[in-house]
RNA sequence: UGGGGUAUCGCCAAGCGGUAAGGCACUGGAUUUUGAUUCCAGCAUCCCCAGGUUCGAAUCCUGGUACCCCAG
């Protein structure tokens, strides 16, 4: 019994995950007379003190969805793969000290690779996603570009895909703003219509972060100090601040004349030594760099750059695109000259780079430096 | 134990007889498909303790207690 009916072309397997822009995604679809499959994943398997299963009520909502739609709905467990070729990074990147975006490395392990596979092998020709971005044409490439609603561009996580991935994806509600996906969610009737937008890490949700990598990493506690060496303070564990970070410190009032009232935020962290490094005041200088070190980067168009680059570069999800110069490029390793200095650039996190609309790809960031 | 000083939320810190500012921290929420950031809200019926003076005191008086500094 095969899962078609129709021509080869139009066959499309949605990826399913009970929100709302999914939903919208494989509706879109069978409107411009695709042939539509859905597919839900589960990655991640629950803890067993989970008071209720977020991911049983994902599925009911594909569910719901796919049976408002008449389509059908595949399940598909990646929980090892994503345990292997997303977790295991995770983890061994906060071990280092870095923060790093498992959601990045999802789409690209997950989603446009595991996924994808999955599907082509049932047979489809595409496979689409509620993603907001948008596939184009850049340069005579096929190019990443970024969604329609600006609040909402997703391009970001979606910067390691290459030409390969974008020939075989579809973004039906790229061109989309939000409320016009709950509007039309609201025509068709879905239940899902009013759900809120998930958080958290992909799969996994949202948690109490320190708790969670608590489970899975031991802890250290150790010595937090300002950038002249004095301590004032400790830490449960340096792996659990992000460079930038200021909640969870509990430094608060010093005696000292130095101390302008201001709240502390991590500067750096020394991981051999375990000791955190913390200035006060959101804006302090040793939390700007002019110059960010990027490695394992990846083009959308597959072409390496003619340097110098001129473009745009965000160093976190939802930054304001900054201007920048790549100025050095060889071995998947960039260095970027930024025309203001970055706030709290933190390794791990990724740099993503733009050029006007469309994403041009990426790297993880290093390290951030200064001009001498 | 001779002299001087200070004792207000976890930490700094206003207040100086009229009924407890603010900051940091913390907690909750909003924003957010990472982690952060940001935003909003909450947070001392009580001011070291015990008496007293006052219509009324954290603010004045007395006696304790603790800590600090200088003398020893």
């Amino acid at each position: 019994m095969s899962l078609w009916k129709k021509d080869h072309g139009r066959r499309v397997i949605v990826g399913m995950s009970g929100g709302v822009d999914s939903a919208v995604a494989a509706a879109q679809l069978l409107e411009a007379d695709y042939e539509v499959v859905g597919l839900f994943m589960k990655n991640w398997e629950e803890d067993d003190d989970a008071k209720y299963c977020a991911a049983e009520v994902d599925l009911a909502d594909a569910k719901s969805v796919c049976s408002l739609l008449g389509i059908h709905l595949e399940t598909a467990n990646f929980s090892h793969e994503y345990w292997e070729n997303v977790f295991v990074h995770f983890l061994r990147e906060y071990k280092v000290g870095r923060t790093p975006n498992p959601d990045i490395l999802c789409n690209s392990e997950i989603k446009f690779k595991t996924f994808m596979e999955r599907a082509m092998a049932l047979g489809a020709d595409f496979i689409a996603t509620g993603h907001y971005a948008q596939k184009s044409i850049y340069e005579n490439r096929l190019s990443l570009k970024k969604g329609a609603d600006p609040e909402k561009d997703q391009t970001y996580f979606l910067h390691t895909i290459g030409q390969q991935e974008l020939m075989k994806s579809l973004f039906p509600v790229g061109h989309m703003h939000k409320s016009q996906v709950r509007e039309r969610a609201n025509e068709i009737g879905f239940t899902v219509k009013d759900k809120k937008d998930s958080t958290g890490i992909c799969f996994i949700g949202e948690r109490r972060f320190k708790d969670f990598l608590n489970q899975y990493l031991p802890v250290k506690a150790g010595e937090i100090k300002t950038l002249n060496g004095q301590t004032i303070g400790t830490h449960r564990g340096a792996m659990f601040y992000t460079i930038g970070q200021r909640n969870g410190l509990g430094i608060g009032g010093m005696d000292k004349s130095d101390d302008t009232g201001e709240p502390w935020f991590v500067a750096s962290k020394d991981v051999e030594k375990n000791v955190l490094y913390v200035v006060q005041g959101h804006d302090h200088p040793a939390l700007h760099k002019q110059i960010v070190i990027t490695e394992a980067v990846s083009w959308v168009s597959a072409c390496s750059p003619v340097l110098p680059l001129e473009c745009k570069a965000k160093t976190r999800y939802r930054q304001i695109d900054q201007a920048c110069t790549i100025v050095a490029y060889s071995n998947n390793q960039a260095r970027v000259h930024f025309k203001s200095s970055q706030r709290a650039i933190a390794p791990g996190q990724s740099l993503v780079f733009y050029s006007g609309e469309h994403c041009l790809g990426g790297g993880v960031i290093q390290q951030g430096l200064n001009a001498k």
